[in-house]
DNA sequence: CGCCAGACTATTGTTGACAATGCAGCCCCG
DNA sequence: CGGGGCTGCATTGTCAACAATAGTCTGGCG
């Protein structure tokens, strides 16, 4: 057997309840471990090994990894699984970048109106416990919250605007390491939300633009210092 | 037995042969239904009933239908099954035709050296046969060589962006009845592939971007006259 | 020594049976 | 007459066994 780079850690899901799908569980699992650099680009992910892992068949896990594929986190060739997907290339991830902000400053300006103070108290919250996951340097954790303030973003504007924005941003392969103080992600959350809370659509357009630029500037991916 | 809106012809599929997997033989055929408005919007889809259809257990089919939830063409909802997804609102399509258009778009710059003469003939070839569905007034088939005209453009560019491309693609419901004369969609198709010959990418660019955003104006979506 | 054929193994693809869930209709009770 | 809960059915979710396929190893032959 391969050494495991995974963690050996007890994922099983408890199947099927709390509103979210056994597959949605292992497809975020395996999401997030993707995006934070667990399981690296070309890895293979063998359908009995996570079927195990997760402690069910492999029927789910066959949904999780072709949902995953549809998604672009993995990529498929038939009747030989799957591998993570490697980086996309400089000129493919201008365009994401560019679709990617296009995307969450449609839904930011759709659910303009909808954008009350609760709202906002979320959005800190999740850049509060971002910044906690930054000082802790729980780059899972990162991944996960960045990724639910963005999708709740765009989820504002419509569930649809998050399944078409969600295979554009996985494409891109966050890279944590591009910012020079990884706190400062933390901070360009507050500040966009706050400045949502302002009513300042300008100026919150203007920060998420950059702050979605920003993140995909970085060449070398997961190259952490840490 | 409700009404079967669908043909009762018999699509049973060859499985898993000709490069293609059974899941995306099952896929395609159903994506065109849809497109083509065979099957209606809120269509609820059994999987017993697609799998006797297709002549195959409800395995492939479910993945089938996980696709194209994922895809955006079906809407899943957890053991309640799947239906057919209806229109998206106005708002998002405008951001769904921007989209596509610079996907488009910047698929066929990355890939504008490589447009060879035979690409060129290669799409001729299916603007003609986009021509004759259109004199036959087979929707079915106007759907899918329109598609295929796109996808392959946009493959040029790379297959992941043939990944983003479809499910933004897909969810603007191609509308033929905006068309005034549906023949000029084949002359439309013809007019870009020749550009494209010229290598005039100023010109080729501009008709893309037109044809794209052209498909989209009518409000009234499948009010086919015919 | 190179290389092709064939078996072997690991892995995915498919199937039918079974379990769990949601829904509609119905009865019983107030 | 109206509502709560029960029952039965239709449908999806899960599972383990089986079939088909791709990759690998090995042995024999030129």
């Amino acid at each position: 057997m391969t050494a495991r780079t995974t963690a050996d850690r007890s994922d099983r899901v408890v199947k099927h309840t709390e509103k979210q799908t056994t597959r949605d569980q292992i497809a975020d699992s395996l999401r997030t471990d993707v995006l934070a650099g667990v399981l690296p680009p070309d890895e293979p992910l063998r359908e009995v090994a996570l079927a195990e892992r997760f402690g069910v068949s492999r029927g789910p896990v066959r949904d999780a990894l072709l949902q995953l594929s549809q998604e672009g986190v993995l990529v498929a060739e038939p009747n030989c699984g799957v591998r993570v997907r490697g980086s996309a290339s400089e000129n493919d991830r201008k365009l994401l970048t560019k679709l990617r902000a296009e995307i969450e400053v449609h839904a930011m300006k759709s659910a303009w109106e909808t954008l009350d103070p609760d709202t906002i108290d979320h959005w800190c919250g999740l850049a509060d416990e971002l910044a906690a996951a930054c000082r802790d340097k729980d780059l899972s954790r990162i991944v996960r919250t960045d990724l639910e303030f963005h999708r709740d973003l765009v989820g504002r504007g419509g569930q649809e605007l998050v399944e078409i924005w969600q295979p554009i941003t996985v494409r891109m392969r966050l890279r944590y390491s591009a910012h020079h103080d990884i706190g400062t992600i933390a901070e360009e959350h507050a500040a966009i939300a706050l400045a949502i809370g302002r009513r300042d659509q300008k100026k919150a357009e203007q920060m998420l633009r950059a702050h979605i630029a920003f993140g995909n500037k970085c060449e070398e991916p997961f190259a952490l210092g840490w």
